[in-house]
DNA sequence: TCACAGTGACTTTTT
DNA sequence: GTCACTGTGA
């Protein structure tokens, strides 16, 4: 078969390197991709140039990721040059796992139903299953159960001392572990452990597994833990030499989820483990300007564990690096929302910015700040939605009509609202189903007529609310298991993708039922009362949840896919229009794989990143995320550190984080107040006039001077630009001040104290009009007091908060 | 069984 | 500063 023009296209082009990996063939293939050196691109193509070129049936291809997001972008570029790629397998590791266990539930010993606990469900279920536990101590196992499963380790493994040195850790495990197969439900490790128990313990499912996967690629393969690389081993049967072709694809410099059990060895052992190996390099790099791989591999040269590799940049010089010093995290918000504003004023478009943070936590000074200042944003990978407690409560309905041995869902939700069935009830019913092997709802019934009044009809009018919801499924009982293996027909394809199944035109989707739930269940009236108390959406949030479901079918596959869907993919909340033009917030660890063209990393400081308790191989993890984090940028790259921030509600000072040192002196240019401490660090005060001498890529309008950097020198020493990155011009020409001002101060010698003396009217946006009341110089800073005619008095740093603070003319 | 108030602990990072 | 847990009182 010919290739397709479009395929042609694609091939034409890739770079020497990048078509070999395309077209090499027969052993197993190792790509050692750098950043921005095209690893997707390389993918997909191999995948439209294997179904088109070698005649691969598209069906036997498995081509796994780590994130959803990753996984739809690489079927939608591979369907691009090669239509029928759409019947490949392109999903993520656990979704692949999900599916496996569903087809070989009864060899797994799960439910065919099964949904997948998250962490809250694990610690809940440890509480029950080791009673005593308080929840810091469950949780604290929660982490060592899901660490041992992520390393394959079962509770009866030998190696258990490895995760956890507790010597209860294992009864405790055994104790979980038992009881989580009673509900028929698994965690997020099940979902990789045990299709390799399954795989291990069945030779004949495994050798399906071989004759229907041809070709398995896995991409982020430097992230792959223990577990996995177990997996892709059992089903690439590259020790019964099943012929199938392997080909991973990672980066060692990327590694940055040891913390989850990824082993970075696996990547440095994949010759050993796959013999007669074939290595290929991709260093060039493609995303990023010079002056940002600069940056990068400045950083990353500070590690000392790793193969090596270095990328060279394809596009130009590019400007060099911004490292700007801010006072705190409310003036780091401000300062990104201005730089974003100019941009997009200057024709740019919201979209090209990001904002990269080491914690969730910091989102929340970025949220505020760009509300008030009617900046679209997104915020990336947060869990948010899904743990609020009224949608939990409305899953945990849906999980209970999937899989009626749910005992997390169960409790959840029999007793909401109140219906007389406490704790002990609950664990009446729970004990009795399992001692006579039946669902919850089985139980329910036969023991609601020994239990009191009240708790007798609550119970029955639950199971009767169950029951019809069911009903309206279909039937959970409603075979439709034909476990014909791979060959005859596709039955994955309905489970690939989420929009496609929409039935069109139907009113009987899985929202209707979902609200259904709402109002029959009395969720929605419980938690009506909470909205009109405080305040909160949580109607509007549940019913935003029925909208989600809408776009599933109303049957219990349906059901299952839209769980699945929440479950094995919290971080894309927003399925919303991609196309919208907003900032991204986002974590760096959920900026892997993505790339922007302008990047603001922000909170480079000690004890926030890298993070206070780390240091040898943990710290070059953390350094691997600041590369991570850098390399995402294409054009423009911003590095941000506070002197001060607020944790636990109080103001810490904090010291800008080593990684900074580290890159050296000429990395990045420094703008704003910098640290004299750090000035000497880096090279005894490299900042000497001259070295200003690179202004000129900076002075072609992009921020022309005094738009965000005031040229007034601030410290004197050096002659160096001071960051008052407000709209200086709005204050005119300073001279027209000077003199009165500063004698009304003269016992304070700061430059600033000219512009902002004693008795100088102010405007604040948000305060209205006020006079300086009082000027001081405290470490360095010139600080002013403000009492505004509405009574109140502020303090402010005229040199970092001028745009707020606008002089008034008198 | 539930609602409330006071107290303590707390922040990694994610499928 | 915030959230979750605990104990008290109705």
């Amino acid at each position: 078969m010919p290739a397709t023009p479009e395929l042609q296209k694609y091939l034409s082009l890739l770079n020497p390197e990048q078509k070999q990996a395309v077209e090499h063939e027969d052993s197993p293939l190792l790509i050692l991709a750098g950043a921005g050196s095209g690893k997707t691109r390389v993918i997909t193509t191999k995948i439209a140039w294997l179904i088109s070129e070698k005649n691969v049936d598209p069906r036997s291809i498995l081509a796994v990721t780590f994130t959803k997001k990753a996984a739809n972008e690489m079927r939608e570029r591979a369907q691009a040059m090669e239509p029928s790629a759409e019947e490949s397998q392109i999903r993520t590791f656990h979704s692949f796992g999900a599916y496996f266990l569903r087809r070989y539930a009864e060899a797994a010993g799960v439910d065919k139903n099964f949904t997948v606990y998250d962490d809250d469900d694990m610690v809940t279920l440890i509480q029950k299953s080791t009673p005593g536990l308080k929840k810091s101590e469950a949780a604290s196992y929660a982490h060592s159960i899901a660490l041992a499963k992520d390393y394959c380790l079962p509770p009866d493994s030998l190696r258990l001392g490895e995760v956890s040195s507790d010597p209860l850790f294992a009864e405790v495990y055994a104790a979980y572990q038992k009881r989580l197969r009673s509900t028929g439900n698994v965690d997020f490790g099940d979902l990789i452990m045990l299709p390799v128990q399954v795989l291990a313990e069945n030779a004949n499912i495994a050798r399906q597994m071989h004759y229907r996967y041809r070709v398995i690629m896995v991409d982020e393969y430097q992230d792959s833990n223990v577990a996995q690389f177990l997996f892709l081993k059992a089903l690439s049967g590259v020790d019964q030499d099943s012929g199938t072709y392997v080909c991973v694809v990672g980066d060692d410099d990327q590694s940055i989820y040891k913390f989850r059990g990824a082993e970075v060895q696996n990547i440095l052992n994949f010759q050993k483990e796959f013999p007669g190996t074939q290595l290929i390099r991709l260093e060039r790099n493609y995303r990023s300007t010079s002056a940002i791989l600069n940056a990068a591999n400045c950083v990353i040269k500070n590690n000392s564990d790793r193969l090596g590799k270095t990328l060279s940049a394809e596009r130009g010089d590019g400007k060099k690096p911004d490292l700007i010093f801010l006072p705190n995290q409310d003036d780091e918000a401000a300062f990104c929302a201005e730089l974003i504003k100019k941009q997009v004023k200057k024709g740019g478009t919201y979209s090209d910015w990001a904002i990269l943070y080491r914690t969730n936590a910091q989102s929340l000074v970025f949220e505020s700040e760009f509300l008030h200042k009617r900046i679209p944003y997104q915020v990336v990978g947060t869990l948010k939605f899904y743990e609020r407690e009224e949608i939990k409560d409305l899953l945990a309905f849906l999980a209970l009509l999937a899989n009626s041995k749910d005992e997390i869902a169960f409790r959840r939700i029999v007793n909401k609202p109140a219906r007389g069935l406490g704790p002990t009830s609950q664990d009446k019913i729970i004990d009795a189903a399992k001692e006579k092997s039946q669902d919850l709802i089985t139980a329910s019934k036969e023991l609601a007529p020994s239990l009191s009044k009240k708790a007798r009809e609550g119970l029955e009018k639950f199971s009767t609310l169950v029951d019809s919801f069911k009903e309206k499924l279909g039937d959970s009982t409603a075979a439709s298991a034909s476990d014909d293996s791979a060959a005859s027909s596709n039955p994955d394809a309905s489970n690939d993708s989420d929009a496609d199944t929409v039935p069109a035109n139907s009113k009987q989707n899985l929202g209707t039922l979902v609200e259904e739930i709402m109002q029959k269940s009395g969720l929605e009236e419980y938690h009506q009362a909470d909205d009109e108390i405080s305040g909160t959406q949580r109607v509007a949030n549940m019913q935003e949840l029925a909208n989600n479901a809408s776009l599933y079918p109303l049957s219990m596959d349906g059901l299952l896919e839209f769980l699945d869907s929440i479950e094995l993919d919290r971080t894309l909340a927003s399925q919303e229009d991609q196309s919208l033009d907003r900032v991204t917030l986002i974590t760096l660890h959920n900026t892997k794989g993505l790339e922007f063209k302008r990047v603001i990393i922000t909170g480079l400081e000690q004890g926030i990143f890298p993070r206070a308790d780390k240091s040898g191989p943990e710290l070059e993890e953390e350094r691997r995320l600041f590369y991570v984090g850098i390399t995402r940028a294409q054009d423009e790259l911003y590095i941000t550190s506070c002197a001060a921030r607020r944790m636990y509600g109080r103001t810490e000072f904090m010291q800008p984080s080593v990684f900074l040192q580290e890159a050296g002196a000429d990395t990045f240019r420094l703008l704003g107040n910098v640290p004299p401490s750090f000035e000497r660090a880096i090279n005894g005060g490299f900042l000497g006039g001259a070295d200003f001498g690179d202004e000129g890529d900076y002075g072609d309008g992009e921020y022309s001077d005094g738009d965000f950097y005031d040229d007034t020198p601030q410290y004197g020493q050096q002659g160096r630009r001071s960051n008052a990155y407000g709209a200086s011009s709005n204050f005119g020409a300073s001279s027209n001040f000077g003199a009165s001002s500063a004698s009304a101060a003269p016992k304070i010698k700061h430059p600033l104290a000219k512009k902002y003396g004693l008795g100088q009217a102010v405007y604040h946006d948000d305060y209205g009009y006020g006079q300086i009341a009082k000027a001081e110089v405290r470490d360095g800073e010139y600080v002013i007091h403000v009492q505004f005619q509405n009574g109140g008095t502020k303090k402010f740093l005229p040199a970092y908060q001028a745009a707020q603070l606008m002089r008034v003319e008198e």
